[in-house]
DNA sequence: CTCGCGTTGGACCGATGGTCCAATCTGACG
DNA sequence: CGTCAGATTGGACCATCGGTCCAACGCGAG
């Protein structure tokens, strides 16, 4: 027998789906992806557990919604009208400065494909496939190989970005990584990607990707 | 105050990171990422927990170890002394098939650059590229865009072989997968990727994606 | 005014990863 | 052959997590 003696009063400003994503988006940019818990969401909510358990489903839910969020920002900004390569693109450029601005998005974007926010950027992709007059299945495997590379490429980069709050802690990380690489595999092949490693710039050599897999589809 | 009565006897066969990460990979073949935990580990391995922690740092360098361990019997097969363009073919397949067999890793792989596994897919790929002639800043670019490309595809298709134990369930996911898309946007271009989800073949597909990089770079 | 039902708060449960330390063994050395 | 220091092991312990459950609450329809 539990004796609840003077509850809590009642909110006043009702609890939504979407301000709970908007917290949760807010835990996720300031403490990665462990920062968002369900207690956590409480705190900042200043709420109980059933509350938030009532409009969204779950952690994974709730990190789906957040990365659905992201990405629509990302990719309604696209504008149109532009013919389909510059528009490629521009969406992956926009799509690389949501994930960079938001680590814990490219993690989760390798991690389910039933997820809104991967569909999102399928069919952003797809639209401008079908304007370069690519079709059938040679749209869905340019598709499908433009979107996984935009994942990989996600992922990659995040962990980096998750670590470079500001540029010398990024130099810290690049370093690091170069010498791990060659301490354990010193080999010539393996030294002189972590010397191009040093000096390298995320965004230059995404694009760079992306602009090797527009000459091959073409 | 703890009564510690009739301990149990010590083990006669050593315990090693190898035997761990053995046993790993077999948790994680069988019951999937979650099913990687120290105490399914001590179960068994016969042992307690602090004798795991002892060889090894955490779930985390387990997992990466684990992953590592798959990779390195993927990228040995490789034979070596043909033409370039047919190794990385082969590479990918190969990598493409340890995937499958363990979905785990594609999800392992997208997580985190500066563990092994994607220095030893990293290198496999860069020295093949240097076959093809390919130096500089060219061949990091081209060497990174076809990693991204390899890890999302990793990470995609995990998600599906996770749930593909046998052919009709396999149907079963791509049904489902193709309806929740066009479920969430009847557009045209969607209808059209969905229809193409659901007769399309993983491998295939990936190799598409791999010819369309390879015909990108040269 | 009242009363049903959509909300809300928080106690509770089982499980996890990691730490810690005492018990145990092994092998080197006297 | 004895002994003892260091490597190895077992498991209690802790903080924390996601998720379930239910009693209390109050808004709005009647």
């Amino acid at each position: 027998m539990t004796v609840t003696s003077a509850r809590a009063p009642r909110r006043r400003d009702a609890l939504s789906r979407q301000r709970i994503v908007e917290a949760a988006i807010e835990l996720l940019d300031a403490d990665g992806e462990s920062g968002l818990t369900v207690r956590a969401l409480t705190s900042r909510l200043s709420t109980g557990r059933g509350a938030i358990y009532h409009h969204v489903a779950g952690v994974d839910d709730l990190l789906a919604a957040a990365a659905d969020d992201v990405i629509r920002a990302a990719t309604e900004r696209t504008a149109d009208g532009t013919d389909p390569t510059t528009a490629i693109r521009d969406l992956s450029l926009a799509i690389f400065d949501a994930l960079d601005a938001h680590p814990w998005v490219g993690t989760q974007l390798a991690r389910e494909p039933l997820q809104p926010a991967v569909l999102r950027i399928w069919k952003s992709i797809a639209v401008q496939l079908q304007g370069l007059g690519i079709d059938g299945s040679a749209r869905s495997d340019a598709g499908a190989a433009l979107a996984s590379y935009i994942f990989g490429s996600a992922a990659q980069f995040a962990a980096g970005a998750r670590r470079s709050s500001d540029e010398a802690k990024r130099q810290n990380y690049l370093d690091a990584l170069a010498s791990a690489w060659t301490e354990r595999d010193d080999d010539q092949v393996v030294r002189d990607a972590a010397s191009h490693l040093r000096d390298h710039d995320d965004r230059k050599q995404f694009m760079a990707g992306i602009d090797i897999f527009l000459k091959g589809i073409t």
